[in-house]
DNA sequence: ATTTGACCAATAATACACAATAAGTCAAAA
DNA sequence: TTTTGACTTATTGTGTATTATTGGTCAAAT
């Protein structure tokens, strides 16, 4: 079929991309070395993307959505998966499998380079509307239900898993590796923390599991939305 | 007096140094600035500092006495200092009131520049001993005796308590101002979140308040060491 | 004794010619 | 049609001569 096999072609090219891109960078990145790994000519490349910025930005949208997609099927497969932490947990792992992710999460300048310096870039975007955040909707959602503490307002718990998935990201670069524990038992020990910290010990943790579920068949909603969409484009 | 004169002076260019440095950073900051800036000659300065990491060393030790004596008055003033999550709170807040030592904590780039490039600058002599870290080590003492929950390594929990330390000092480069909620807040709600995950239900108060007691004393002494000890080279 | 600022040497910034590489195109081949 | 790679153009990197700035010194002034 030739959709199909265009379309893991695309793929293919993405999948080279995202580890060229990871290893040595935005700069270091040329099209002609995408082009050498993935075992096609650089005219091929220009078949599927207009220019190296839009192949960009089509990993950072495909990355983003494979991310929400193991997010999700961890949150899943983990019994535990309905409470606050679960969920956090869920997030903190598949981010951890993505060094994509970890990298757009923190602004990596190695990796991003000089795309940061287009006027219109992702971060640009995304961050005017992150006002209205999700995460901190979801933190406030389980507030209201109950299912978490209530004397903290929701802005300060989305801000401090912000600031744990930060440093968990972020702590590589400032201390050498032996200093650092497993990231398994760090995730373990937030996860624990947030645990024991945010659910109330009189809580209805079927509430709290309700939301998750909800939220989660949302993303997932969003995330199918968005592919047809950048389906459509091409 | 002499002695007390010529050490206002120091004092004095140190105070312009600091704010310099955090300003414009190592490479930007000439001592042709730093003395402008002080009202004395390039000369002067070169009497009190043998060169320009010198001086800028000078800084850092004495940075991070006033950090830790900043940190031991706001412990004592705070009525709560004798948990764990008091120690931690007072310790982001003197933090928070010294860009300085936030420059310090997440090894900015900017503030630093070239100094970090000197065979054998401040981060690669600490980072070597650091493998006892005090902060590890107080975990574990306040485990031991029963202080803090016992059920995640003292390894992670230490390490959990750098990262957020490094997330609060760090939001800020990635996002917009009215994106974070008040510094306060966020460190009242880390302390919450520390102290319900972290003091078992059953916990013995007294204890913990001991051990904060004796480690902050140990603290103060080192500090007087430190300062005695800078104050013998000159 | 201290402090100063003109002075010197070393380092860093600037300019520019030119070489090398990379982005992006397109007629020809598959 | 789809793919290719030689080709053009734009960008970046390199070597270098020159200028400007800065770290550091020291004889003279305070």
């Amino acid at each position: 079929m030739k959709k199909s096999d265009s379309d893991t072609r695309e793929q293919h090219i993405l999948d080279v991309a995202v580890s060229l891109f990871v290893q040595f960078g935005y700069n270091k990145t040329t099209i002609g070395d995408i082009a050498r790994e993935a075992r096609v000519s650089k005219g091929t490349i220009y078949q599927y993307f207009d220019n190296k910025e839009a192949l960009f930005e089509a990993l950072l949208t495909r990355e983003m959505q494979s991310y929400g997609e193991v997010w999700l099927d961890t949150l899943e497969a983990d019994p535990t998966g309905g409470t606050i932490a679960g969920m956090y947990k869920a997030m903190l792992s598949a981010m951890n499998h993505s060094p994509f992710m970890s990298a757009m999460f923190k602004q990596d300048r190695h990796v991003f380079g000089n795309y940061l310096r287009q006027p219109d870039n992702f971060f640009q975007r995304t961050q005017a509307q992150q006002t209205k955040s999700p995460r901190f909707a979801f933190v406030k959602m389980m507030q209201e239900a109950g299912a978490i503490r209530q004397d903290i307002s929701p802005q300060v718990i989305a801000h401090i898993m912000n600031m744990l998935a930060y440093g968990l990201v972020s702590m590589g670069d400032i201390l050498p590796e032996d200093q650092i524990p497993p990231f398994d038992d760090v995730i373990e020990g937030i996860a624990m923390i947030m645990d024991t910290a945010l659910t109330p010990k009189d809580g209805d943790q079927e509430v709290g599991k309700k939301i998750v579920r909800k939220v989660s068949n949302e993303a997932r909603q969003a995330i199918e939305a968005m592919k047809q969409q950048s389906e459509e484009k091409s």
